[in-house]
DNA sequence: TTCCATTAACCTTAATTAACCTTAATTGGC
DNA sequence: GCCAATTAAGGTTAATTAAGGTTAATGGAA
């Protein structure tokens, strides 16, 4: 699946560069030419990372990047700015910005950047995938693809496996619908299929046994699967 | 506990100087003049980060940072570099590297590098167990979507909790209309839809319990969530 | 066959829209 | 400047629509 770029920047013609060649590089990217339209794109696009232009009309890169981190805390955010003085970087850095390129900058930086971000965080998402799991009272075999209770032991299909998974690896966070829906069948056809409601029922309906587990549903952004 | 910096610098002035510095902001320093005692260094200091020169003698800071990733898969490591040229970059992020700074550097850009890269790390360590909020006699607890008030726990759905933490996180601070529906739907076709007044309204029966909380409208400008 | 994944049909509830009401701002005549 | 008329902003409630839940049936591979 394509690694997503919402890029952020108001001049037409390094916008298009910058743009073209991302897109040869096998990104998937949305560019937008200003402000207003960034928190419709983050709904929307679902981006994986971020490339913020810091000199915008209107709103200023600072004010920006802090919004997006308000609503995707753990989004990356690459500032691009002419600026060279070190307290803009400063800034940047305080707003949320994860790094920072001035410019002007090759493409082969901005590239390395981008996978050195992206690389940064997915060694955070996934912290062994096969080592068992502690959920309640329950243990997840993830190599024998079991549930255990201290009551029976539960076969589970591969892809139930990998449903539960995803949303027992987020700790805590929502797991988007989206998201979930992408990962496991990495297509948008399903998107108005209830597959993947039937998989959520199953996994309640073995989960019942600790009332202290509970798979929330947080209609039009996804699930929560919280352990008290 | 102070954060630990391994600098391995061949140069003995620049070597002084950044070490003075970085000692003056409160980190502990190891520093490293040659890549022989580095291994050493990091059994015996066990830092949280490296800053590591490229120019050194005997060893390539390349071949020794692959050395440190084997070693220590976590640890950051920071390039210094007096090289400008784009493919050292690519080969510093292609060694395991995490960031990259090209000399001279302002020691504040180091500064704000350093604590740049402890920050990505530690949000990766917690993943956010966002902190409960007390709102008068109310707790909110974001993470589970629940607004606890002495006699009913209320679950919240996820566009109630985002525009309660909107309107909340400001300290009493007057909240925008316009950054609300920005923020929650990133789109300007709301701004003439009624959703908004919906679940402020909702917001408001919840809070009934407690006659110390007021949900104050400013026509014109936005709400401004009270707590006396 | 048996097990798993998917679809189908129908149900439930959150999110949004609609229709109508209330109140704060603005305006315009005096 | 004062005060009613007007209008735009927001409030309220109910109806609608769209997202998701539930259960059973179908279909396909081992």
């Amino acid at each position: 699946m394509k690694t997503r770029v919402l890029y952020i920047e108001d001049e037409p013609f390094l916008g298009r560069i910058v743009s073209e060649t991302l897109q040869q590089q096998g990104f998937e990217l949305r560019l937008v030419a200003d402000g207003a339209q960034v928190m419709k794109a983050l709904q929307s696009f679902h981006p994986d990372i971020c490339v913020l232009d810091i000199m915008l009309p209107n709103v200023d890169g600072y004010t920006l990047c802090k919004e997006i981190r308000a609503q995707k805390p753990g989004l990356p955010v690459i500032f691009l700015t002419a600026r060279s003085e070190t307290a803009d970087l400063v800034k940047g850095f305080e707003a949320g910005g994860t790094d920072y390129i001035k410019k002007p900058f090759s493409m082969e930086e901005l590239i390395v950047r981008i996978n050195n971000q992206l690389q940064l965080l997915s060694s955070k998402k996934k912290p062994d995938a096969e080592a068992d799991m502690i959920i309640g009272k329950y243990r997840l075999s993830a190599s024998r693809y079991e549930l255990i209770s201290p009551t029976t032991t539960h076969k589970l299909s591969a892809r139930e496996m990998e449903i539960l998974q995803l949303l027992t690896s987020g700790n805590n966070r929502v797991v988007e619908r989206r998201d979930l829906l992408m990962q496991v069948w990495g297509d948008d056809s399903f998107f108005n299929s209830r597959t993947l409601d039937v998989y959520v029922r199953k996994l309640r309906s073995l989960f019942e046994e600790d009332p202290n587990i509970e798979l929330v549903t947080l209609k039009g952004k996804g699930y929560l699967f919280l352990v008290k």
